[in-house]
DNA sequence: CCGCGGATAGCA
DNA sequence: GCTATCCGCGGT
C-alpha cells in the first residue's frame, strides 16, 4: 500500500475516450508494474491505435473473436498482452464493449528500477532498455500472466505522468501485410523523445 | 541490411 | 499439421 501513495492514480474512467484520443492521452503517463522483484515503470513515449473489425492490421479485424483476442471485446482498461515469437506485447483494450480496439503500448522512458530493467535486460544504454514493445515488456517484467487484468489497479497500472510538450504522428510499424490500413498514421509518440522505438 | 529464433493462435 | 505474426538481435 505504501508503494501505491506514490503515484496519482487514474480512475477506470480515463479509459473510455475514443481509441484514437487514448493513443494520444497515454503518451506521458506512467506505466507501472509491481513483481516479487521489485517496482519497475516508465513514461509511455510512444503508442499505437488498432481499430477493430475494420482495421486489417488489428488482431480483431473482421470481428475475429477468439481466445486470444476475447478481452478486447471487454471494457475499456483491461490488459491485453500477447506473446509473438520469443517475445510479449502489452496493449491497453478501448472502446466500448463489443468494440474490440485497442492501444499497443510500443516504448517507454525508464522511471524507477533502473537495476530491475538492466538485471532484466542486460547491460546496454538507456536508450535501448525499453525502446521497442517487445523490450519494455521484458525490461518492466509484463507477461501473459497479466492477460485480463486492469489497467487501474495493482500490479500493472498507469499513473498520472507529465503532458508532453509536442505529439507526432506516423505510419504503423511491422504490418506491411495488412494492404491500405498499413498507412494509416495511427502510430504516435512524444516529439523528439529518445526513448522512442527506431 | 538479412535471417533466424522457437511461442502461440488460428485455421485447414 | 502448417503458417503467419502489432519483434529483437547479432551477423553481414
Amino acid at each position: 500500500m505504501k508503494e501505491i501513495q506514490r503515484y496519482e492514480l487514474i480512475g477506470k474512467e480515463f479509459f473510455q475516450l475514443s481509441t484514437l484520443e487514448l493513443a494520444k492521452a497515454l503518451l506521458g503517463c506512467l506505466l507501472v508494474k509491481e513483481s516479487k522483484e521489485g517496482v519497475a515503470s516508465g513514461y509511455i513515449v510512444e503508442t499505437e491505435a488498432y481499430m477493430g473489425p475494420l482495421d486489417r492490421a488489428a488482431h480483431s479485424y473482421n470481428n475475429r473473436r477468439t481466445k486470444r483476442t476475447e478481452v478486447m471485446f471487454g471494457e475499456a482498461g483491461l490488459v491485453y498482452t500477447y506473446v509473438m515469437h520469443t517475445h510479449c506485447l502489452v496493449n491497453v483494450v478501448s472502446g466500448e464493449i463489443d468494440r474490440p480496439e485497442a492501444v499497443l503500448i510500443r516504448a517507454v522512458e525508464p522511471f524507477e528500477g533502473l537495476e530491475l530493467m538492466y538485471k532484466r535486460r542486460g547491460m546496454m544504454k538507456e536508450t535501448n532498455l525499453t525502446s521497442g514493445p517487445g523490450k519494455l515488456t521484458k525490461a518492466l517484467g509484463i507477461s501473459r500472466e497479466d492477460y485480463g487484468r486492469n489497467f487501474y489497479e495493482p500490479p500493472l497500472f498507469i499513473a498520472k505522468g507529465y503532458t508532453p510538450d509536442s505529439i507526432s504522428s506516423g505510419k504503423r510499424i511491422g504490418i506491411e501485410n495488412s494492404g491500405e490500413a498499413k498507412d494509416y498514421p495511427w502510430r504516435f509518440w512524444i516529439t523528439d523523445n529518445p526513448f522512442r522505438s527506431r
